[in-house]
RNA sequence: GUGGGCGUAGCUCAGCUGGUAGAGCACUCGGUUGUGGUCCGAGAUGUCGCGGGUUCGAGCCCCGUCGUUCACCCCA
């Protein structure tokens, strides 16, 4: 009887066979850079305390105030999938105090997040961040490095169509001289209802608007910028200077604004051109008094989120991505139940030698299993038949050619290493 | 949450003013005994997203619904 099918939840992102490989390889070079600097692997719940995040990040925000996914567990708790990886970092940190060690404490996550929105291009419900956390010291080389080491992940990638936005929210008291003139300014211009509104949440928003008339009147609001502290200012231009030390590019931009309450200081965003509206690949910046706010330590901290799905869809545009790189190294097709037994061994034993070996199952024809061995990409295809298991010696093909040498069965993993 | 576009084979799509479904690619097999990529031949595959309505008759029209997509909003 036939069932009615099943489909996935709406708006999630997943990656199957061929593009998987990309989504893999994508995600493994945005860890890269982290690894090579020393941070570590920080593998955290998708579920945390609903607190969490309404405390952390900001009951004001969009995130927590309507776009979490939160339900009651069978003992009542109130529970909520991960909508941004920061928080659940900072949790764990102090709740296996890590902080009382070797300062700053450097890891890394990569994970998927939950966000209640419509789904959009390069907006899911379920999508993939790599992140990065150095937690403990306001220096702000480590500024530099945090943002060097997602710069230097889009360049391995090979993308050229992103730019580096930053700016600097300040500390406390920029940000409260600041807000009390923004304010007053906003009450000068005439604002329809949501925007004041909005304006009301957080006066930084509507710097963020889209519209022109919106974006005139805001140009000339006073700048966060212009309100800093001698020490925010003196920290944001070390930052500016470590940057240009290490050819990093970036425009400064002072109206930038960021969804998360927790910034303070060195803030920022990538943005890719290839993308539609959701063209930001990566953001992060300073949080001065987040982990204060979870009952740690007051310790400063840095990091960022970079979208694995978007960074994916950004390369894909920029037609950066060459689908045979997993391919594998050998393609073994026996004849015969014998051969088979046979091909199962020497393939195991080939694997062993870090060989990727590949077997034609299924007793299929020899025509259709080398045209198998030539979809697969593999290098090189050998038939084991009766002949090959009587001599000992098989046929080496190298498919980009079709050239054939003879090679002893024992010498096929020296010959492949070889070619490797 | 708000608004617009679109749902036909695994993929990309065609389908005349309503007459019970097609192409290309991909897939499987074959073109004389055990060697792929080109070429030739053959074949399999669809509850035309789902539910209802109009009609003698609906893939085509109407309503609803779900999904998808784009934008707003928001952000990775």
């Amino acid at each position: 009887m036939k069932q009615e099918r099943i489909s996935a939840p709406k708006g999630v992102s997943e990656y199957v066979p061929s593009r998987s490989a990309r989504f893999e390889w994508i995600r493994d070079q945005l860890i890269a850079p982290a690894k090579a600097a020393g941070y570590q692997l920080m593998e955290l719940p998708v579920f945390e305390d609903t607190q969490l995040f309404s405390r952390g990040v900001g009951e004001s925000t969009d995130v927590v105030s309507k776009e979490m996914y939160t339900f009651e567990d069978r003992g009542g708790r109130s529970i909520t999938l991960r909508p941004e990886g920061t928080a659940g970092v900072m949790r764990a940190v102090i709740e296996h105090s890590l902080d009382r060690g070797q300062l700053p404490v450097k890891v890394f996550y990569s994970g998927a997040f939950f966000r209640a929105e419509r789904p959009q291009a390069g907006r899911y419900r379920q999508f993939y961040q790599v992140g990065v956390e150095s937690i403990g010291l306001d220096d702000p080389a480590i500024d530099a490095e945090v943002i060097a080491l997602a710069d230097s992940a889009f360049k391995a990638i090979g993308l050229k169509k992103y730019r580096l936005e930053i700016t600097s929210l300040g500390d406390a008291q920029s940000r409260a001289a600041h807000k009390v003139d923004l304010v007053s300014f906003l009450n000068t211009l005439e604002l329809d209802e949501t925007t004041k509104a909005r304006a009301q949440i957080n006066p930084l928003r509507i710097f963020d608007d889209k519209r022109e008339e919106i974006r005139s009147a805001m140009a000339k609001a006073p700048l966060l910028m212009d309100y800093l502290s001698d020490s925010s200012r003196e920290h944001f231009a070390h930052v500016c200077r470590y940057l240009d030390a290490l050819g990093i590019s970036y425009t400064l931009n002072p109206r930038m604004v960021r969804g998360l309450d927790y910034y303070t200081g060195t803030t920022f965003e990538f943005v890719h051109d290839g993308l539609g509206a959701q063209s930001g690949i990566g953001g992060g910046g300073r949080y001065d008094g987040l982990m204060e706010t979870l009952g740690g330590a007051a310790l400063s901290g840095i990091g960022f989120g970079l979208g694995v799905d978007r960074i994916l869809l950004a390369a894909e545009a920029e037609g950066l991505l060459i689908d045979n790189q997993f391919a594998s190294d050998l393609f073994l097709i026996p004849l015969g139940e014998l051969a088979k037994e046979k091909a199962l061994v020497i393939a195991q034993n080939l694997r062993q030698l870090g060989i990727v070996v590949e077997i034609a199952f299924g007793d299929r024809a020899l025509k259709g299993a080398m045209k198998a061995a030539d979809k697969s990409g593999s290098a090189f295809a050998v038939v084991l038949g009766e002949s090959e298991l009587n001599s000992g010696v098989v046929e080496l093909k190298r498919m980009i050619d079709g050239e054939v040498s003879s090679v002893k069965i024992g010498e096929l993993g020296q010959v492949l290493s070889a070619h490797a």
